[in-house]
DNA sequence: GTCTATATACAGATAGAC
DNA sequence: GTCTATCTGTATATAGAC
């Protein structure tokens, strides 16, 4: 009776699911076994195998049921605030979230998968990458409209700039390089939100 | 006697390491097996074991040995003609480099393998684009000091401008996404550029 | 639907002949 | 030094009981 109008267990799928996201983040794709997975969610092997068809359909879900959590509540860009505020607040927020071990893991094995599943790499981008550049270009063209800034082109400038602010410092992290401070972090943020300002200064 | 003065056979070395890059490279650290290095080398697996301890010594080697190809020797930055002409040809020669097979592979084995095998990265990275962000800081040092353009920190503006120019462009070469045509990525270095030189004009 | 037990393949690494 | 043959562990995936 407890199983009334669905066909598996939506219980043991979501621990499946987040059984294979930790470890296939945590040690890669090739690296990560069934047998673990099944031994952390706590279930069967073949259970796996009744709610996924195989390892890479598991590593499909498992990294799309994962995706969302990524897009950054925080990331608002306020366009009351000055300029200066709100692209200072937005870079901190976008740093801390692209640092944090989830998402460079995560990245790391979109990365290395993205010849062999190349829908899951499709969908980090665009959910990832590409949604935070629309966002910033939209709200670089308003800037341009209320005339604060003069940006000929928004979407050369949000690439300019969002990768002005996180290119080394994700590169860093994917590498596992060591990482700058927190103030070192912050003075280049500045000092970069104020060189794209005096380039797209208002006219 | 045509082995004097060495105790391995320096052909099979070669040999060997060629085929390891090749397939670990193509296909990951992981995905490669010592049976299928020893196939593509032409030689028997316990060779390979005779001239490397194991797998990861292997590894190691063979990331090592394709190192030195990257370091780009076009990648020069020409001090006597105009910065805008310098710039442009070194993005450009910069973004072929990073955007080939071979070196989107690399970086791709190297980030996956960053925590297991961080010396391999940490040589990536100190020989890829921490030395390149150190040539690009030099040459934009010697921009402020004859003048041309009003520099205070060089280092920032080295980070800002590599990954400016390169950021977008590489990012989707690891996701395996659609990369820009050829006409579009010179426009987008072009305004890049001048957005560079407006920012950091000399006063 | 879920489990235990197993089939089958292949991995990394070694033994021993030449 | 190099080979063929093999050991040992572990991987994905499946069979069959409950």
């Amino acid at each position: 009776m407890s199983n009334r109008g669905r066909t598996k267990s939506d219980k043991k799928n979501r621990q499946i699911l987040e059984a294979a996201i930790k470890l296939f983040v945590g040690s890669g794709y090739h690296n990560t076994s069934m047998d673990e997975i099944a031994a952390s969610a706590g279930v069967s092997k073949q259970t796996i195998y009744s709610h996924f068809s195989n390892k890479q359909e598991l590593f499909k879900s498992a990294v799309q049921s994962r995706r969302s959590d990524f897009l950054g509540a925080e990331l608002a860009l306020d366009t009351e605030a000055p300029p200066r505020d709100t692209l200072r607040k937005f870079a901190t927020a976008l740093l801390k979230l692209l640092l944090s071990e989830d998402v460079v893991r995560t990245r790391r094995v979109c990365d290395a998968e993205a010849e062999s599943h190349p829908e899951v790499a499709a969908a980090y981008f665009s959910e990832g990458p590409e949604h935070t550049t629309r966002m910033l270009s939209a709200y670089l063209k308003k800037l341009h409209d209320s005339g604060q800034l003069t940006i000929s082109n928004p979407d050369h400038a949000a690439i300019q700039l969002l990768y002005m602010l996180t290119g080394e410092a994700q590169m860093r992290a994917l590498l596992n390089q060591p990482v700058w401070t927190d103030e070192q972090v912050m003075d280049y943020l500045d000092s970069s939100i104020e060189m794209f300002m005096r380039a797209y200064a208002a006219q």
